[in-house]
DNA sequence: ATGAAAGCGCTAACAA
DNA sequence: TTGTTAGCGCTTTCAT
C-alpha cells in the first residue's frame, strides 16, 4: 500500500522487504550489503519516488550539519562589493565543497547603532563558522559563537586565543612597497585608508582619530609604511573600500600647490588606489609623472588599462583554500596553526620618480 | 551531578526540576508558563551553559530546516563578480533574515563539460531553493530538486510550470532603449551580448549561433531591440559580463572605417558597456560624438565619472525583495504569481545624434 | 549479510 | 500551568 506523506526510508525498507538498517546501508554504503538486495532496495526507493535518506534525520543522527557559518564582516552588499572577500569565498567554497560542505551566509552587523547578533548566529546549525574580516577584540559574535561551543576561523582578524587566524602579511607588504617610493625619491607621501571601524568615518583622520583604530587590518598597513621610515604627510581614512571614496580622497588631497602637494599616494586598497588615479587625472594631474600612485591587494582593474597599478599582491584565492583547509582539520578534531600568507609587491606604471 | 557532554533539554530540565516539555516552553515562549518557572529553567540553563535549543533536533522535529538553497547560476567567481546577482541576492536576503531563514550557497555548474549538479542539490537540508539567473529549460538541478519535493522560484529563467518565476521586463526595456537610438538617428546599430549558454563563447554571433542562445536573459534582449525595429548590423557576443570583455567587443566592432561602423552600440549589460567606452576611447572615438554607447542594468560606475551611461534601469533590490517574498508565501502554503517588475530607461550622457 | 533495538534532541498532543 | 508520551527519520551498535 503507497504511503501518502513523503516516502521514508523505513516505507523504502518495507517495501523491499528489509530491515530500515539494511535499506539504510545500500543508500550509506558504510557496511556490508549484497548487490541483490542494494539494488532491491534501490528499485523500491525508484518506485516509491524516495530521492535518499533525509538529510534532517541524519543530521540529528550524526550531530553535524555539514554547514559553515560564514560572518562577512559587514552588510552583505558591502561584502560582496569587496572583490577580495568574494575571491576569498570562492576559495573557501572549492576548498570545502569536497569535504561535503556548503557555505551558510550570516550577515555581520549592519550599523554601529545596530550591534546586535545576526539571529542566525545565535540558532542556526552549524559546524564551525568563519569570520571574513574578524571584526573587533569584543565582538560580540563571537562571544555567541563559543557560547554555542561553534569553533571560529578568523580571517584578518586580531590575534586570539581560542580561534584560528588565517591573514596575510600587511604589514610587511606594506612597508616593501613604502620602500620602493622611498626610493624613488618620494619624502611627500600620503596615504588613504580603509574604514578604522564600523563607525566609518570619511575624511582627513587627526591624531586622536589616528589612535582609535579597531579594526586590524587599517592598523596593520598603516604600521607598514612606518616600519620603512615612512611618515605620511596625510591620512585620509574613507567609509568604504570603493572606487568614488578614492577618487574623493584625491581631490581632498592633491588639490594643493605643487610644492606642498603629496608627490605619492598609498591607497590600502586596490579600488581606493584606482579612485586616487582617477580623481588625480580629474585635477589634471598626470600618473605618475606628476603623483605616483599605490594600492593594495593585486586586483585585475580593467578600466585602469593600459596603465597598471603598482600594488602589493597577495594570495587571495590561496587564502580561502586555507580557511579552507583549517576548517576541514577542525572538523576533524585537529588544531592547526594561525597561519600567515606572504604577498609580493608589483610595480606597475603608476609609480615613478618623484617630480623634483 | 554535571554532564560531561554538552548539555541538553533534558539536563536543564532535570537541574531545574521540571520536565522537558516545560522546559521547552521557556525557550520557545509558544505556551503558557508562569515566570517563575521559567525563570528557573534559565536560571539553570546558564549555570549548565545550555546556549538553547539543539537546532538539529528541533529541525527534525519541525521538519523544516530554514534554510533557502540559493544555486548561484554559475561559479560563485563568476556569480560575484556580478553587480546583479550580488545586489539581488542582499534583497533577498533582507527580506528573508525576518522569517529566520539562512541562505546557503549553492554552487551551480563549473563548466560545460562537467554537467555534475553540486551534491548539496541532491542532499543539503533546504525548505526551498532560489535558482539565480535561472538555467535552461532542461536543468538537472531543476529536476533533482523536483524529485526531492523542494519548491523552487527561478530569478529571471525561462517560464516553466511548477516553478515561480521572478524577473524583469528585459525585452521592453530593450525595446525603449532602441526607441531612443532610433529616435537620435542611429541606423547602424550593434550589440554586444552576454554569454547566450554554458558554452560562453566570444566574438561576433553568424546567423547559426544566433538560433542557439539557450539563456533567456541575452535572447529576451536580444528580441527587444528588434521589437523597436532596430536590426543589430552585429552582435558580438560575451564570454561573460565583465568590463574587459566590452573593452574587447569594442575594438571588434569599431575599428573600421567611419562610412561602416556603427554609430551606435547597446550592450546587454552596464559592465559590458563600460568597457565599450573604454575601447572606442581606445581607438581614439568620442562617446557619443563618435559613437554611442549604451548599457542595461542601471549600476553605478564610479570609473566612468564625470560621463553618465544611458541604460535601462531595473530595479535590482525590488527584484530581491520580490524573491523573498516569494519564498515566504511559498514556505507559508500560498502559491504565488509569476512577477516581471518593470524598468526604466535613464538617459545619460554616452548617446547622442548619430554622426552624418 | 541482515535484522532488532536504541537513541540523537527536540516539540506537540494530550492528560492531569 | 505542568507532566507524560510519542515520535520526527535516520544511523549504528550488536546480535543473529
Amino acid at each position: 500500500m503507497p504511503v501518502s506523506h513523503r516516502p521514508t526510508l523505513a516505507d523504502v525498507a518495507s517495501a523491499a522487504g528489509v530491515s530500515v538498517s539494511t535499506a539504510s546501508l545500500a543508500f550509506s554504503g558504510a557496511g556490508p550489503i549484497a548487490d541483490a538486495t542494494k539494488q532491491r532496495v534501490l528499485d523500491a526507493a525508484a518506485s516509491l519516488g524516495y530521492s535518499g535518506p533525509n538529510p534532517l534525520g541524519r543530521q540529528l543522527r550524526s550531530g553535524k550539519s555539514g554547514i559553515v557559518g560564514v560572518v562577512v564582516g559587514d552588510a552583505l552588499r558591502r561584502a560582496f562589493r569587496e572583490p577580495v572577500a568574494v575571491q576569498l569565498l570562492d576559495g573557501l567554497v572549492d576548498t570545502i565543497t569536497p569535504l561535503g560542505l556548503g557555505v551558510l551566509l550570516i550577515p555581520g552587523p549592519t550599523s554601529p547603532e545596530q550591534p546586535a547578533v545576526d539571529p542566525l548566529v545565535e540558532s542556526a546549525a552549524m559546524d564551525i563558522a568563519v569570520m571574513l574580516w574578524g571584526g573587533t577584540l569584543d565582538d560580540p559574535t563571537l562571544e555567541a559563537l563559543a557560547r554555542r561551543g561553534i569553533p571560529v576561523v578568523v580571517v584578518e582578524g586580531h590575534d586570539l586565543t581560542d580561534v584560528v587566524t588565517v591573514g596575510i602579511d600587511d604589514r610587511g607588504g606594506m612597508a616593501d612597497l613604502a620602500a620602493h617610493l622611498r626610493d624613488l625619491g618620494h619624502e611627500r607621501v600620503a596615504t588613504v585608508t580603509l574604514p578604522f571601524g564600523p563607525d566609518r568615518r570619511g575624511g582627513l583622520a587627526d591624531t586622536a582619530r589616528l589612535q582609535d583604530i579597531a579594526w586590524s587590518i587599517p592598523r596593520r598597513r598603516l604600521d607598514g609604511l612606518v616600519d620603512a621610515g615612512v611618515q605620511p604627510v596625510a591620512v585620509y581614512e574613507t567609509p568604504a573600500s570603493l572606487v568614488e571614496h578614492g577618487a574623493a580622497a584625491a581631490r581632498a588631497l592633491l588639490a594643493g600647490p605643487v610644492g606642498s602637494r603629496p608627490t605619492a599616494v598609498v591607497a590600502q586598497s586596490d579600488l581606493l588606489a584606482s579612485g586616487v588615479v582617477l580623481g588625480a587625472r580629474e585635477l589634471g594631474l598626470r600618473v605618475p609623472e606628476d603623483v605616483s600612485v599605490a594600492g593594495f591587494d593585486g586586483l585585475d582593474l580593467p578600466w585602469l588599462a593600459p596603465d597598471v597599478l603598482t600594488t602589493v599582491v597577495q594570495p587571495i584565492a590561496d587564502k580561502g583554500a586555507a580557511v579552507g583547509l583549517a576548517v576541514g582539520r577542525i572538523l576533524a578534531g585537529e588544531t592547526p596553526e594561525d597561519e600567515v600568507l606572504p604577498v609580493a609587491l608589483r610595480t606597475g606604471t603608476t609609480t615613478g620618480p618623484a617630480p623634483r
